[in-house]
RNA sequence: GCCUUCAUAGCUCAGUUGGUUAGAGCAUCUGACUGUUAAUCAGAGGGUCACUGGUUCGAGCCCAGUUGAAGGCGCCA
């Protein structure tokens, strides 16, 4: 039998033996530092001449990244380390001799391309090591959530007849000969669902056939629907808000070392956690997004001219610090500080490039959001804005109808707004929950299944929903990678599951 | 689908108004040194400058097309 990494506080000053990858190695002559990982954690193993002897010491030379081994020896506790151990090996099993592992560089100086095309190997570094377990804790928090409050999880089907929302691509397939199509939601089957189990909840993988390539789109993801009868839209916001309080909660108790991998900065989440989240109309977003109504003396548009300014500015100190060390450089410097300052020099120039997108891009979503009417939907562009304002989550409601699905309930006395939710995340991150009050009239249903051009045989069932016990229920869908993505301040989804299945990518 | 930017070593990037034999860091290999933690030092190998065509005495650099990538928009969760 052997330990894990995780365990050792349960080791200190006992011999252990650990299997697993070695990360990083750091040669001397009489002492290989290795930083070694197990699936639990990472720790440094040094392997020292005089432990080892002269014939096992030759062979921990030659292990190389990513080879796999078991030690055997002491958990030492020592302050210097991450984790507050290591390990002084005394013996050692060699597994595998790895050749060439391709992602030896920091994770920082790869492109994200290559590391795409590298995912199988990508996920063995600290950083995606780090957002797998947070992923896993939100998954366990999101079911702890919802068991805690008596919902019971069901499972949607995942092969449908029809175009079930009709309003986005689906991916087509074949079901003993019949068309067939991969589900875009589980939606109106929790709801069937809730009519017999009063609360319930699904947890699956979604297919959307959009050509969209940004950085919060997937073509496979997961999402997590909730579904509840007596449930008015207001109840819904009141549980979206303790759900996603819940879960971020048990992350900022549960993945202190993974937040620390990742950077994140544990206040801003700390703040969602403490706050109220703000709730505005659709048409207060669109007053507030034009600039026309401020939040606790914040405007949008004046934000995002500041945004712009700090950036120019930021390039010219930029410019400025570049041909200071370029100066420098040419003046003659010793070998070790020229390449520290070539290597800046690179650093910055990556920095300009990213500030000259934001400084082309800023000027279009000003235009955007001043140009904004009522009644539209809103734009990527345009979530951020409006979040930048608030430093809490926000939800929006009643939304103008003819930009929501047909089954959202009209809003009592104006048939042109419907009793949907989205929560829209800060820090520029945008929509992670669609929800809505669902309409319980049978003749406003029917009536919208025409207005959005659906086949009506298609919902019989579903308009069965109300023809026996009708009742007010509400629900909302939560796109796990996107969550992940904010949780974990990651710039793309591509890192917030294992194998990203988006346009242009399926492999590996 | 649209807009912007880009494509140079295994990877990340420099390469000046077009001018001899295209450079650096990391990675790999050799050696030295050191309880190291982005280790350091010395050396070596590694390139059809995305592809096709054009302009020119001369193209990594200019022009056209093709392919691919990054960011943004749209569509959407």
């Amino acid at each position: 039998m052997h330990q894990y990494i995780s365990d050792f506080a349960n080791y200190a000053g006992k011999e252990v033996t650990v299997k697993g990858w070695i990360a990083n190695i750091r040669k001397s002559k009489t002492n290989l530092f290795f930083s070694f990982r197990d699936g639990t954690g990472f720790v440094q193993c040094v392997a020292s001449l005089e432990a080892l002897g002269d014939e096992m010491f030759e062979q921990a030379k030659n292990l190389t990244l990513e080879s796999s081994v078991a030690f055997t020896g002491n958990v030492v506790q020592d302050e210097r380390q991450e984790g507050g151990f290591e390990v002084q090996v005394s013996s050692m099993k060699i597994y595998h001799i790895a050749d060439g592992f391709p992602l030896a560089q920091r994770e920082k100086d790869l492109g994200v391309k290559y590391l795409e095309d590298n995912r199988h190997l990508w996920l063995r570094k600290k950083r995606q090591w780090a957002i797998m377990r947070v992923r896993n804790q939100i998954i366990m928090g999101i079911h702890e959530f919802f068991q805690n409050e008596d919902f019971v999880q069901m499972d949607a089907p995942l092969l449908t007849g029809s175009a079930c929302e009709g309003t986005t691509d689906l991916f087509e397939t074949e079901f003993f000969g019949q068309p067939a199509f991969l589900s875009q939601s589980g939606q109106l089957y929790a709801e069937a669902m809730a009519m017999a189990q009063g609360k319930v909840y699904t947890f699956g993988p979604t297919f959307r056939a959009e050509k969209s390539d940004t950085p919060r789109h997937l073509a496979e993801f997961w999402m997590i629907e909730p579904e509840m009868a007596f449930y008015e839209n207001e109840d819904n916001m009141d549980l979206i808000e303790r759900f996603v309080k819940h879960v971020i909660g048990r992350i900022l108790n549960r993945c202190q070392q993974e937040l620390k991998v990742l950077e994140r900065d544990f206040s801003k989440l700390q703040m969602v956690v403490d706050k109220t989240f703000p709730r505005i109309t659709h048409a207060e977003a669109v007053e507030i997004l034009t600039g026309r109504q401020e939040v606790n003396g914040r405007n949008a548009i004046q934000i995002q001219e500041q945004d712009l300014e700090e950036a120019k500015q930021r390039i010219e100190e930029c410019k400025k610090e570049i041909s200071e060390r370029e100066t420098a450089i040419k003046a003659g410097m010793k070998k070790g500080a020229r390449k520290f300052n070539e290597a800046k020099i690179i650093a910055l120039r990556g920095e300009i490039e990213n500030l000259e997108h934001k400084v082309r891009n800023i000027p279009q979503w000003i235009e955007s959001a001043k140009n904004f009417q009522h009644g539209e939907d809103f734009g990527g562009s345009d979530e951020t804005l409006l979040t930048r304002v608030f430093d809490a989550p926000v939800m929006v409601y009643n939304w103008p109808a003819k930009i929501k699905s047909f089954y959202m309930k009209e809003v009592d006395g104006n048939p042109d707004l419907v009793k949907g939710v989205d929560l829209l995340a800060p820090e520029g991150f945008g929509e992670v929950i669609g929800g809505s009050e669902r309409e319980t009239d049978i003749n406003v249903l029917i009536r919208k299944i025409k207005e959005h051009e659906l086949d009506q045989n298609d919902f019989e069932w579903y308009l069965d929903l109300r023809r026996y016990g009708s009742v007010p229920h509400s629900g909302f869908g939560l796109g796990l990678e996107r969550l992940v993505r904010w949780i974990c301040n990651l710039k793309h989804v591509r890192e917030t599951i294992p194998l990203a299945r988006r346009y242009g990518r399926i492999t590996p």
